[in-house]
DNA sequence: CGAGTATCTTGACATTCGTCAAGGGATAGG
DNA sequence: CCTATCCCTTGACGAATGTCAAGATACTCG
């Protein structure tokens, strides 16, 4: 198992990047690997939390069932990002469940770990904050899309962020499952289906899980469009 | 100036509750009081943070202005509510504009005073942590909110929040501002009138800027119910 | 290779919401 | 007391989305 390679990507996180190598070897010392297959559960909404979480391969998926059965997506996590920092910090119970959405290599470290690290550096404490803070302002980002962008619009968007190039033609390799970005931009699979379809007109292709952009600008302008 | 109410308002602030008297006496000897009159503002998006904000009286609203031109309410805050505290610590800059809804009072407790305090006491870190966690869930709610409910059965909630009462018949007074009400629930205003009137079914009465509510405990029903 | 299942797409229809426009009621100022 | 203005309400229409249903495509297991 290439342990160095997620060793390395775990070093890059938010949650340690700004973090004293001293610091780093100690939680990375107390932390726990481990492989999920895709649907398998991390953790329920309501449990108590006992770790954070840091993805180090494939997409985690956070949602809440909501009263009506249905289920709401409320943010997805790929390789490099920590979540759950707050609330086992804490000691509350997850506000959320999380499922890995492929299969995926997720690395978990002890809140008890993190714990004696903050007693000891308050800058711990401040890295924190810090990536709390970025989930936040992701899902005021979210919020406000969902409120003044049409379904094309944000579904673009998505692309867009998946895009490693800042202009002409890109390819992305989406998730298999459409399920789970339908939920993940606020729609149904059907409205998913539609949005791309209209995206053709905006150079985008979807050829099983990969979309291929014709030009990345053209697509970009799509979004800022009105309507 | 009521000055001891606004002092006892700001003690029971989430911000403040868990800290020992010594450092709330610290916070409020550096802290500044201010009026703002209705629609004046408190800061605007990209500003740099130098403080942290309590309201101890009327409301505030936090808000963006998207690319389109359109203004998305954020959130709304209310009498002992605190925001900004992750911003302010990091020195970044507001992700939001921040708007008094109504006449309201807002005591500024400034980010030195606040590092100062962190390098003596870890726990003040730690409710730091725990505010912007509030925060970030009462934001994820409202995302499922968005997603998942209909625009009564949002308005319906709102009302639920606002009420004292856990049953039986109540009143609540609504800012005067309709389409301010009708931005924090991600609507426009003529939506959030047809909302009200399909509330008279389930005996909500709205006269002014006062809602009548029959009975909380059908109305809370009515929430459950789907469609 | 073939059948069965799951997933994605497409269509028709009902509902909801935004937009535009007109009307009604309250308040302030003359 | 009257009038002008502002805000809220109501109606009509169109666009977008959810729902239901059917068909297409891909994957799995025998």
């Amino acid at each position: 198992m290439p342990h160095e390679i997620h060793k390395s990507i775990a070093r890059n996180a938010v949650l340690m990047k700004a973090l004293p190598e001293q610091h780093i070897e100690t939680l990375l010392s107390r932390a726990l690997w481990r492989h999920y297959d895709r649907g398998e559960t991390l953790f329920l909404q309501d449990e108590e939390a006992t770790a954070i979480h840091i993805v180090l391969d494939g997409w985690v998926k956070l949602y809440r069932v909501t009263p009506n059965g249905n289920e709401a997506v409320v943010s997805v996590f790929k390789r490099g990002e920590s979540f759950g920092e707050a609330v086992a910090l804490r000691n509350l119970p997850y506000p959320v469940s999380a499922e890995a959405a492929t299969g995926c290599e997720v690395m978990h470290i002890p809140t008890s770990a993190l714990v004696d690290l903050i007693r000891h550096d308050s800058e711990v404490g401040l890295t924190i904050l810090s990536s709390t803070f970025s989930h936040l302002q992701g899902l005021v980002a979210q919020l406000e899309q969902l409120k003044a962008q049409t379904g094309a619009q944000r579904v673009a968007e998505f692309l867009l962020g998946l895009c490693d190039r800042e202009t002409g033609p890109c390819a992305v390799k989406m998730p298999y499952d459409k399920v789970l970005i339908a939920g993940r931009l606020g729609m149904k699979p059907e409205s998913l289906s539609r949005s791309f379809a209209r995206l053709k007109a905006a150079g985008v292709k979807i050829e099983k899980d990969v979309a291929r952009i014709a030009d990345v600008e053209t697509l970009r302008d799509y979004v800022e469009e009105e309507h």
